[in-house]
RNA sequence: GGGCUCAUAGCUCAGUUGGUUAGAGCGUUGCGUUGACAUCGCAAAGGUCAGUGGUUCAAGUCCACUUGGGCCCACCA
């Protein structure tokens, strides 16, 4: 040992030190080559205004542990990384910004606003990728893309045009999720629906031809009733029949408006009648259509009213609800108003109540991409993990709407649609060209008066190409067809409609093939409370935090350690410690090893020195729980249970080869096989907990005799099937047991309790005879030393275990006939329980107290029972009878 | 309205295709500063697996219902 280990595992020294390590030595890099399987994970992008939280911690250590793990199996493992432009999210960031300046986005003008969106980015985009290499993330960052590349741009626009020509995208006006706040569309996913205290207002509108009679009507957002085109009723409706066809005359505006019937109107809810307001209701918007109403907008994109509205023009849209009620109120046409539960759309972005809003927008006509999509995950071609998100995504699918892309910001990818302007003034239709490129000029008219819609996309029209997009496609290239399909996608279920089920969709739509095979969903990061975690509520724990704290590995293990499959994850800053604590153990582990190591003992090949030499049982165990181990952990991860892998890491180390290997191996340290399996075990665990704990596994690696390269470069572990053996581990259990009933035992009788070293002889040489011996001796010892009536007592008790420690003795080493007489032994436990309890049964039925009080049915069904257990018991008779 | 999910130790949670004595971490209690570890170790105590019924030789696990939480979706004005 050239240099000593400090008790106490810093983290801080060794973190940043080899991540510069690996990045200087490109060992992130993954290439297409022709002698190894591919294996790539996309990142989701996390938004370029992002900032670590625990969610992205959690994902990306996951994903983290997938590349690492497969790139030692020697798989190409890419983990292909970047970041998203988050139109809408990084558009109000810049905003916030501005406003401090005292400027609005529209003081600047497009082109320097888009260019201040830029300048923001080149500051704080690198922010989240910082952060993410903080957190390990073996990312091949010279990839690193960006949905707002000049070649990501091209495939969005790519696709665009083709989707135009193939009829998929079109314009039209229709009622949209509209955020007054962002003064933008939305898509119905981007609308989160909340519930919320609410009224419902009873107005009452007058007919036309007798004015003091009246239709009342039920609603929820009464300011729309200046842009009412009709009543609705039911035509079966008995009360309202006889008003089919008449007008009623709209209050405040007085307007002359109809009274129709139509099917959809629910009798039941409210009066049965409802205002249409065909520009402000998606149901009225139908009915709208349907019934040639006039489409009246109300509402200026500001969320104020509009000159539609009359004197309450300008007024903030809950504003003139509530002046609209008092104006009502002073006419007397409301004739009450009750408490109600709505649910209301939210902009997920700044979280405003949406509006739904008639306006023109681009659409993309979703059930002919979503029919192979389907058809894909119903096949299995693609599996979600776990399995019950299927029902989600295929539910959704199902149901699928038009997804409305256009988005009314300047941050984000231009709609690739042109129109000429000349063109448009000549006739009354305009013209529309859609290109990839600006077009130099007017394919019709030949005039260059051209000029590019104002919208952009929607943030999700870029990032569903995710797949494919980040390897430069349309471009043919190896890469893309080298790692595309991707293996694995990695992801919450907040995003399956938004990306997921997206990307599906434009894989199988432009690369003719799936964009990944297998979806690991995992859980929501809640608080202790059950909340979401987000930094708004204030009980975020922010992952930097405990990195600081505790290490970048604490915080992985732990994270990992309590993601049960699909569990949405409570957390709380104590468990942490558990990954502190294990990292702790590790560390001091490995320096109780490296202490007494003598290298030049190590260099042998384990099979070759198995085969050779005869390991005792302490050696052999050891080696054998480390393949059983191994084994585990391959199964775990190939299920995606990464908790279980974690935990059966954290178990072996600590319980196994801590607690009682070292332990044992102390007296004979200086062995030479002791010695061989010390260092090969703690080496080959080494690289199994390295996809897990990167870095405290790479430190303590390269302190190892003769460590070369990083462990990143090493190799997964084999597993050697003839290095396990049941039989081992079955006789040190047994040991085990023995060692801790002697432990006990001297507990009991109050001496100190034996340390492991006191009793490890025993063990080590002749197993459980040893153990015999010296418990013998022991109790032999504890009789002179004490009076007599303390031992007496004792000497009786240790009879008893003496007995019952021979029984193990005498069926253990009898191969082959311990299963046997451990199963006659579990039937014997049965048959005697069994017997007990009808016995029991019986004295309770022959029992007159209990007749008196039980029910007659009570010992009707204790019969039954008592008939049902004989028989159990005959067949419990007919196994024991087999095994002997 | 439809769907998903959860209820296991004082707390937070694991528990595979049903199969020995239902596990872990924290907390509690006891012992221990020993030749790796006080940011600790070793051990102990602590469970009617929400309730009822069913299937089975065998149920925490499968089925049905009940009770009580959480989440998602849906155009009830």
């Amino acid at each position: 040992m050239t240099e000593e280990l400090s008790k106490q595992y810093n983290p801080k020294e060794t973190e940043d030190k080899w991540y510069k390590v690996w990045e200087q030595n490109n060992l992130f890099c993954a290439k297409a080559s022709a002698s190894k399987t591919p294996y790539c994970i996309v990142i989701p992008p996390p938004n370029v205004t992002g900032i670590l939280h625990m969610g992205h911690a959690l994902n990306n250590t996951i994903q983290d542990i997938l590349i690492r793990y497969k790139k030692m199996q020697g798989f190409s493992a890419l983990w292909m990384p970047g970041t998203d432009h988050a139109g809408i999210a990084t558009q109000n960031v810049v905003e916030k910004a501005l406003a401090k300046e005292g400027l609005k986005r529209q003081d600047l003008g497009r082109e320097k606003f888009v260019s201040r969106v830029w300048e923001w980015k080149q500051l704080y985009g690198t922010t989240i990728i910082n952060q993410l290499k903080k957190l390990g993330c073996a990312c091949d960052w010279e990839r690193l893309r960006f949905t707002m590349d000049q070649d990501y741009s091209t495939a969005v626009t790519e696709v665009f045009v083709r989707l135009y020509e193939k009829k998929l995208i079109y314009q039209g006006h229709y009622i949209i999720n509209w955020c007054p706040r962002c003064q933008t569309a939305l898509s119905d996913e981007e609308a989160s629906h909340v519930e919320l205290e609410g009224n419902l207002y009873y107005l009452k509108y007058p007919l036309k031809d007798s004015p003091q009679e009246f239709i009342t009507v039920a609603t929820t957002r009464p300011e729309t009733m200046l842009g009412d085109s009709a009543v609705a009723v039911n035509p079966k409706d008995k009360r309202y029949k006889k008003y089919v066809g008449k007008y009623l005359v709209l209050p405040i505006t007085n307007r002359i408006i109809k009274i129709i019937a139509d099917n959809v109107i629910d009798m039941e809810f409210g009066t049965g009648a409802v205002k249409v307001t065909p520009a402000h209701d998606p149901n009225d918007y139908v009915l709208g259509k349907k019934h040639n109403l006039q489409f009246i907008n109300v509402m200026a994109p500001d969320g104020r009213m509009n000159e539609e509205a009359g004197k309450f023009a300008g007024q903030d849209r809950f504003k003139a609800r509530e002046t609209i009620i008092e104006d009502l109120k002073s006419l007397d046409l409301v004739e009450k108003i009750t408490p109600h539960t709505l649910s209301a759309g939210h902009c997920y972005r700044c979280n405003t109540i949406v509006e739904p809003y008639l306006s023109k927008q681009w659409f993309v006509k979703m059930k002919p991409l979503a029919k192979p999509a389907i058809a894909a995950v119903k096949t299995g071609k693609i599996k979600f993990h776990p399995a019950r998100w299927t029902k989600v995504y295929l539910n959704w699918m199902d149901n699928i709407q038009e997804w409305c892309i256009s988005r009314q910001i300047w941050w984000g990818h231009r709609i690739p649609v042109y129109y000429c302007k000349d063109w448009q003034e000549k006739n009354t239709k305009t013209g529309i060209i859609v290109s990839g490129t600006k077009p130099l000029k007017c394919p019709k008219c030949g005039l260059e008066n051209i000029i590019q819609d104002e919208d952009v996309l929607d943030t999700w029209f870029s990032s569903w190409l995710w797949p494919f997009a980040t390897f430069y496609w349309p471009k043919e290239n190896a890469d893309l067809k080298y790692f595309y399909p991707t293996s694995t996608l990695v992801t919450g279920p907040d995003i399956i409609f938004f990306w997921v089920a997206r990307m599906i969709m434009a894989g199988l739509e432009f690369k003719k093939n799936i964009p990944f095979k297998d979806v690991y969903i995992h859980g929501t990061i809640r608080d202790s409370q059950g909340k979401k975690m987000s930094k708004s509520l204030g009980n975020a724990i922010d992952p930097l935090e405990i990195i600081a704290e505790y290490g970048t590995d604490a915080l992985r293990y732990s994270l990992i350690s309590i993601t049960t499959q699909g569990q949405d994850i409570y957390l709380s800053k104590e468990k942490f410690e558990q990954g502190r604590n294990f990292a702790n153990k590790i560390w001091n582990a490995s320096r109780f090893i490296l202490m007494n190591l003598k290298p030049e003992e190590t260099q042998v090949d384990l099979c070759v020195y198995f085969k050779q030499e005869q390991l005792d049982i302490v050696n052999r165990w050891i080696l054998s729980r480390f393949y059983t181990l191994l084994e585990k952990v391959d199964n775990e991860l190939a299920s995606f249970k990464f908790n279980e892998a974690a935990n059966s890491l954290y178990t072996f180390f600590w319980h196994e080869f801590c607690d009682w290997y070292l332990e044992l191996i102390k007296p004979q340290i200086n062995q030479k096989q002791t010695q061989v399996v010390m260092y090969k075990v703690l080496e080959k665990y080494l690289r199994l907990l390295h996809p897990f704990m990167p870095f405290i596994s790479e430190e303590i690696w390269q302190r190892l005799p003769g460590a070369k390269d990083s462990i990143m470069q090493q190799s997964w572990p084999h597993l050697q099937n003839k290095l396990i053996n049941r039989k081992d581990e079955q006789q040190m259990e047994l040991a085990f047991e023995l060692i801790n009933t002697i432990r006990n035992m001297r507990a009991e009788l109050e001496v100190n309790p034996v340390s492991r070293i006191d009793i490890q002889l025993a063990v080590t040489n002749k197993l459980i005879q040893k153990s015999i011996e010296m418990f013998a001796v022991y109790i032999k010892n504890l009789a002179k030393v004490n009076n007599l009536a303390f031992t007496d007592q004792y000497i009786a008790q240790n009879n008893q275990y003496a007995v019952a420690l021979k029984d193990l003795h005498v069926i253990m080493p009898l191969a082959g006939v311990v299963d046997v007489a451990e199963q006659l032994k579990k039937t014997n436990l049965k048959i005697d329980k069994l017997k007990a309890e009808i016995k029991n049964k019986e004295t309770m039925l022959t029992n007159k107290n209990f007749t008196v009080r039980a029910p007659k049915e009570i010992v009707e069904t204790e019969k039954v029972k008592l008939v049902d257990m004989n028989e159990q018991l005959k067949k419990l008779e007919a196994i024991k009878h087999g095994l002997h």
